[in-house]
DNA sequence: ATGAAAGCGCTAACAA
DNA sequence: TTGTTAGCGCTTTCAT
């Protein structure tokens, strides 16, 4: 019985190089854009089609201590906004030959586990998008070696990097636009109360409000759920005097608000209940919805990713400072209109805040 | 000038041996569940500790053959159909101790390219989740001998394994349904021409459109995008005898047709026109929508990828049948009521095809 | 139970 | 331009 094993094995360098008649090293140089003759090169080409032979990324990433692999860590991807996120990411991640790989965390207090892993994969670098105080975490990370960029939370001080959307600003001008439309009474529904970007723009909405002489809004947790959103927007409804203005952390729990101020409280929304979400997803553009929302320019935030990312990989300086990109509001149909809206080039409806001074 | 260069180095086995006095193998043996004394051990693990040591993954694997990912083609995520299906995969692979490496084409026509990039990242297995006719990407993969499952499409001559829903069931029970509501002109938003799930279903509603007897549904191609859908609504709502009732080949194409049947031609959805959809996406139960369409039971079918995956990565015996799993039309109320609806325990309604014979 | 040694498939000096 | 050689960090026989 003749046993074939060699059909099986899945062909080496080795292997090239010896239907070609070089050396290991040559092959090697083919594939790594090294030095070599036309002539090898060209036999080298040949061999390798004939056996289908691809270099092995495992053994590659052994000698070069690269593994061409970022890893992400996200909480979930119900909220449209990571699968935007995670495939923005990806495309651009692509051009420079790296790969996600996907770690999705639950929302657990303790993401040491996660981290062992990540870490023990060997990624390049590592992108936390979880929206949770992830600072920890990802200390350690950077700590072992392996850049890291906290996505949409800020080390508050400042040891990893971070890109962020401009929470503050964004909360003031939807309170503003609010305003601006003549609202007396607001109310907010806020996102995971461990969260900073839910703080932060919880916060400033506030404190607009304040600032503007009205009575602080009625605040109720979401959840940064859909079902969290529902529950809430019931309950500020419900009040004896419910707010004509709501303002929803994240676009996914304003689309849970409009629905429910619509099935279930009549409303008619951006008439007698403005609605104003943060994070303009694609969906926020639906006629359903027609989400008046604070855009993350997930383009920028993704390209500062990159760019960082990059840079500390292959040792150079990177700028550590914290990343905090402005958007702008998109004024749709969900909230009453207020005065000074412009229209842009791109056919978008944009607004200003006039209240620029804190 | 002394140069600490150490401190950099991420720890190895050696370094943990050194320091717990004990050779490499005995570190090794800590690790993969060998025999090693209680006093070894503990002496491991206090220096492992100490030194923040974590195994390579990456040498693992390419002593092991195995690198614990598995790697997963998508065409994108806009639909949400998708993010549900990366999610629950990566849920159930985690499980396991595997990972998901991302791999997001764009519908281009040749995949060579990345699957030479998926092959040579040495994946233990990979899920071909773009809706196209890719089995001959699949199978080139299968033939280098990574276990290979193309999901939500087959191979019409079952040379690799497939999981997909009954499109014909489906799509005949959305038909029967639509017919027993008293519907009697029909409409059909399709996918991509070149995709066997929009195919099939496009085939099958038609076909049981015909058998009742009515006049053949007209056909306006959607190609599974938003724009595209609303693009095919408009024009079959400009027809001059429009139809009365719509399938579209999957929920976020039925999103579309809703909103522009709503906003561009002013029908009340569900009473004088009705739309059925394919998946049941999430956001198909928002109150906005309300969409009847027909499942996926996105957790059986990830349980049958699991399965099939983890006994071929393990050289057991796998059943390569094509894996057909049915679903049940869920109704919500985008479609006029038929008769012959239940309320099953979950509270959710089904419907039961009556016409069962072909 | 433990250690020595070989080797996984590749890259990167170094020599020729 | 080429080949030889020595690892990368781990697992895994094989002796002990």
């Amino acid at each position: 019985m003749v046993i074939v094993r060699s059909q099986n094995r899945r062909p080496t360098g080795s292997d090239v190089a010896r239907l070609a008649g070089v050396s290991k090293s040559a092959v090697s140089r083919v594939y790594t854009g090294g030095q070599v003759s036309e002539a090898a090169r060209s036999k080298i080409i040949a061999a390798a089609a004939q056996l289908k032979f691809r270099p092995s990324h495992t053994a590659r990433s052994l000698t070069t201590n690269r593994s061409h692999l970022i890893g992400i860590a996200v909480t979930y991807l119900d909220n449209q906004f990571y699968p935007e996120v995670v495939q923005k990411l990806s495309d651009c991640l692509a051009e420079g030959g790296y790969r996600i790989v996907l770690f999705i965390t639950h929302g657990e207090d303790n993401l040491d586990p996660v981290l062992d892993e990540i870490l023990s994969y060997g990624v390049d670098g590592v992108v936390f998008a979880s929206s949770s105080r992830s600072a920890g975490v990802a200390l350690e990370c950077q700590n072992a070696g392996v850049p890291v960029v906290m996505f949409n939370s800020v080390d508050p001080q400042a040891r990893v990097k971070s890109v962020a959307p401009a929470n503050e600003i964004g909360a003031r001008t939807a309170a503003a636009y609010l305003i601006a439309a003549g609202h007396t009474s607001f109310g907010l529904i806020s996102g995971l109360e461990a969260s900073t970007t839910s703080i932060e723009r919880r916060v400033a909405f506030a404190s607009e409000v304040a600032r503007a002489g009205f009575e602080k809004p009625a605040i109720e947790p979401g959840h940064y759920t859909f079902d969290g959103a529902v529950q809430a927007t019931r309950k500020l409804l419900s009040l004896a005097q419910p707010p004509d203005a709501i303002f929803c952390t994240n676009d996914h729990m304003a689309f849970a608000a409009i629905q429910t101020a619509r099935s279930d409280f009549g409303r008619n929304i951006g008439h007698d209940l403005s609605i104003i979400g943060f994070d303009n997803v694609a969906i926020a553009g639906w006629p359903a919805f027609g989400l008046t929302t604070y855009e993350q320019p997930l383009g920028l935030m993704i390209d500062s990713i990159i760019l960082y990312l990059t840079n500390a990989i292959n040792g150079r300086a990177a700028n550590n400072e914290p990343e905090i990109v402005e958007g702008a509001l998109i004024v749709r149909t969900s909230a009453r209109a207020a005065l000074g809206c412009t229209v842009d080039d791109g056919g978008r409806m944009t607004w200003q805040v006039k209240a620029a001074e804190k």
